[in-house]
DNA sequence: CTAGAAGCTAGACCGCTGTCTAGGTCAACC
DNA sequence: GGTTGACCTAGACAGCGGTCTAGCTTCTAG
C-alpha cells in the first residue's frame, strides 16, 4: 500500500530530487510517513495531490501559491472561501494564458501557412518581397 | 520616423533594461541604429519584430530559439526551409501546452464548482467529508 | 560477504530571464 | 549654471524551479 520515492517518481513524472523538494517546500498536504530507516511512504492519497499540484504547476500557478493553498487545505474546514478565491484567481490566470496562446498559435499558423505556400511555389524564384526589410514578411496584413 | 528606446519600452510593454538586453542576446533581426549621440534609434519594424518576439516568448519558445530564427532571417532568403521547420516544431509545442492548459482548466473548473456549490448550500453545516484525508475531496470523480 | 541499487540529508549549483547598480554622458529647462 | 530626466555600458545580482553532489545508510541478490 505504501509506496517508496522511486515508485511516486515513476508514478507521477517528477524526479526523486523534486519530489523532496516539493516536500521541503511545504507542498504536500499531509506529511509524509517514513518507515523504521527513515524512508519515505507515500500514499495514493499523495500521488493524487502531486498529481493535482503538477496540473497546477503547468497552468503556471508558482509554488509560492501552490503553498499556501496546500496550507489551506491543511488547515481543515472552514476556509473554503479562500480556497475558492484561490482557485478562481488561478482560473482567470489560467483563461488569460489560454487566450494568449491561442493567439500565438494563430499569429504562428499564418506564418507556417505563408512559408509553406512560399516554398511550394517553386523554390529559387523569388516572388519574395527582397531584402532589405520585411525579410520575414510574414506580418499580420490579410 | 526614430523611436528611443523609452518610446519603444512604452509601446512593447518591455522594460528599457530588456530591451537592451534582447539587443545584446541578439534578438533584433536589424542592427539598431544610433543617434551620434549613441542613443539608440528604432523603426517601426523594429516594434513589430519584437511584438513577435514577444508573442514567441510568451507562448515559451527559450530566449536560444528566437536567437536561431532571428540569425536566419538575417542570414536573409535560401533558408525558408529550416524556418519553417522552426516554426512548425513550436507550433507542435504550442499544440500541447494549450491542450495541457486545456486540460487544467478542466480540473480547476472542477474544483471551483465543487468549492462554490458547498459554500452555497449553508456554511458552518459540514456535509463536506471530515479528516484526516480527502480535506480537498474535489478529485475527480463524477 | 560483497556489490549494486535505492534511499537519506544538507547544501551547492544551474539555466533562464531578466533587473538593477554604478558611474557616466547629453540635452533641455528654470 | 544647476537640476532633471533620458540615455549609455559593463557587469553584478535576483527569483524561480529545480538538479546534482558528497557522504552516508540500508536493503537485496548472488
Amino acid at each position: 500500500m505504501g509506496l517508496s520515492i522511486g515508485q511516486v517518481a515513476e508514478r507521477t513524472g517528477l524526479s526523486v530530487h523534486a519530489l523532496r523538494f516539493y516536500e521541503r517546500e511545504g507542498l504536500l498536504a499531509d506529511q509524509v510517513r517514513r518507515e523504521s530507516n527513515g524512508r519515505r511512504v507515500y500514499t495514493e492519497d499523495d500521488v493524487e495531490w502531486l498529481d493535482m499540484c503538477i496540473k497546477f504547476r503547468s497552468s503556471g500557478m508558482p509554488l509560492d501559491t501552490i503553498r499556501k493553498y496546500t496550507d489551506l487545505v491543511r488547515q481543515g474546514s472552514g476556509n473554503e472561501q479562500e480556497r475558492l478565491e484561490l482557485l478562481r484567481s488561478h482560473q482567470e490566470h489560467v483563461a488569460t494564458q489560454l487566450a494568449d496562446l491561442q493567439e500565438c498559435m494563430r499569429v504562428i499558423t499564418h506564418k507556417v501557412t505563408v512559408y509553406q505556400q512560399h516554398l511550394d511555389s517553386g523554390d529559387a524564384d523569388c516572388l519574395w518581397s527582397g531584402p532589405p526589410v520585411a525579410r520575414d514578411n510574414t506580418s499580420e496584413a490579410s
